[in-house]
DNA sequence: GAAAATTGATACGAACACGTATTATAGTGT
DNA sequence: ACACTATAATACGTGTTCGTATCAATTTTC
């Protein structure tokens, strides 16, 4: 008779190696550890990936279909998360030089002053994730998570056009 | 000069190996392909796991509070997820015999017999996930991502704590 | 055994995910 | 020029995530 309420083993049990609930504890730990630790900045993680991919293509005109393919979302969400970033002057809404419908996004530089601070944080954050695998083994996992993670996006698009 | 439009190259640049952004990817695609492929039996992705671990563990006595250690999630989220699960039928709460601040989680026959359309689903899905990695791949993956997994998890509790 | 600290669940609000519908603009073919 | 189709962004509604506050019940501490 196992006592009720004790599940210490939340990755011990049979489940322990199915890759749908791991990909799941994994996101879940990872993003609510760097929720945690943004929340000072005034950030979400959300708002900080928008953010980096701002920063990283500002050489290039990015649109808010761009930012959703970007980020794997799509233009629904972009929408309500630049209006939020918009009021707080953290990026801003420009027109389109060649289509009128398109708005082109550009971080502000109070958005890009924060961004560099979140981005020591995630830093950090990721260099102690990966301290659990030894540097050969690092390659291997990257390299298979790479294709993992293309076969799910191939998944997706796939179960769109069905 | 680039063309400003055109990013297909979703994960071929150099960003590409980065394990948080591989892993939010992954996640996301593997979530959005789930969810369109089991909308006609009325389900979404997290209703689907909350039906899956009370089927799992229908022998013990699970609290609300159990169920969110074993999905990642939190007592706010599982009550209204429960709230509109019980509305449908799918589950219900009964009072905890030992702590009668607890609420024990049971499924009901509903419940159970979409549980096993869904999971018919989900098992297509994680096979044809899997199918990206040879055998020998698989096993080296799921062994990295079981530790990879529980750095976030840990990562997350130290970063509550502290 | 009583005060203090903890835990299980809930209410409420903000942020995010996503589907459907709508409007405006682009591109296509004729 | 014309209709047809496709795309970019938005509005709106539902479901999920998570923080804070609250209440009741339990456990710990003295």
């Amino acid at each position: 008779m196992n006592p009720p309420s004790q599940i210490p083993e939340n990755l011990a049990n049979a489940s322990q190696k199915r890759f749908p609930l791991l990909l799941r504890s994994a996101w879940f730990g990872l993003n609510q550890s760097f929720r945690i630790r943004i929340k000072p900045l005034g950030l979400t993680p959300d708002q900080f990936t928008v953010l980096r991919w701002l920063h990283e293509k500002k050489r290039e005109c990015i649109r808010q279909s761009d930012l959703a393919q970007l980020m794997s979302s799509d233009n629904n969400t972009i929408t309500s998360i630049i209006n939020r970033m918009e009021t707080n002057g953290w990026v801003k809404r420009s027109p389109h030089i060649q289509d009128q419908r398109a708005k082109q996004l550009i971080i502000e530089e109070a958005g890009e002053a924060l961004y560099f601070k979140g981005q020591a944080v995630a830093q950090a954050l990721e260099d102690e994730i990966m301290n659990s695998l030894s540097e050969a083994e690092r390659l291997m996992y990257l390299e298979f998570m790479h294709r993992v993670t293309q076969a799910c996006l191939d998944s997706r698009d796939a179960s769109r056009r069905a």
